[in-house]
DNA sequence: ACTTGCTCCTCTAGTCACTAGAGATCTTAT
DNA sequence: ATAAGATCTCTAGTGACTAGAGGAGCAAGT
């Protein structure tokens, strides 16, 4: 585990964006790096896992907060995981309930452009695939 | 369809906020509604359908552009089909894209939980679980 | 009619999570 | 030694809200 890569290659390995990777740091949310005798970052492998870890968390719905929630239960592992347990439960269930509205939705497009295919506009019902009342 | 509706009321039975939903008419989302003699805003069901549609396809993580294209899908008058055809595809395309990763990403999610399940945190592998290389 | 209290008005400014640009400095390759 | 490219800091802009100030409208109770 040697710390010599540079910003630029972290940007590439981890998919985040340079400018992000430097606005991560300053929100704390990545440590700050060690730096050359020319005042450039220098990282680890550390940083890359965890990078990705981040950014597949975002990806995933996590807000900033609870990426650092659990980055700080990640590096305590003698804790109990059910703080983590729950987080994930909450995270998943907010998943697949926007798994099931992309599907109408999709469902309703297929249909769009099936009536297409037979040359007729078809009576449009996107709306009505996603407005159910706001209960949520 | 009566056209009574006050933005507070909109605002609950749509589950979108007051300031939003001036937002969104500011940016064109939502038309103008009526004012009354006070000049206060007085919407119809037409609006709360469109609010709700609104709401749900943010919630999906769908960019304002995205849900202006997808609202003029709706209430396409009489374009042609070609026009009608192609913007359904592109649409669909995205969805299923979207729908695609995030399965990818439940599992990942239920992968977590399933090793939360059976101890301490050091066995979760968080890290790991979200830490594959930037494909993207 | 008056007051209390709620809703609504506009406008400005703040938030979050980036993202882009300017201008300077460092590093590497020739 | 020099040129090309990567990186530095700093400021400002973006998208999509969100909160607050200060004021006007309206419904109900006295």
């Amino acid at each position: 585990m040697k710390g010599r890569i540079p910003i630029g290659v972290l940007a590439r390995e981890s998919g985040v964006k340079i400018p992000t990777i430097r606005y991560y740091e300053s929100i704390g949310l990545l440590p700050e790096p060690v730096r050359s005798e020319g005042n450039r970052r220098l990282y680890g492998e550390k940083a890359l896992i965890r990078l990705r870890f981040i950014r597949h968390a975002r990806e995933l719905g996590f807000e900033v907060d609870s990426i650092r929630e659990l980055l700080a239960l990640a590096e305590q592992p003698q804790q109990s995981c059910a703080k983590v347990d729950a987080l994930a439960r909450d995270h998943l269930k907010a998943i697949s309930h926007r798994i099931e509205r992309l599907s109408a939705l999709r469902t309703e497009l297929e249909h769009m452009i099936k009536a297409c295919a037979k040359g007729r506009i078809a009576q449009c019902h996107i709306l009505d695939a996603l407005s159910s009342p706001a209960s949520s």
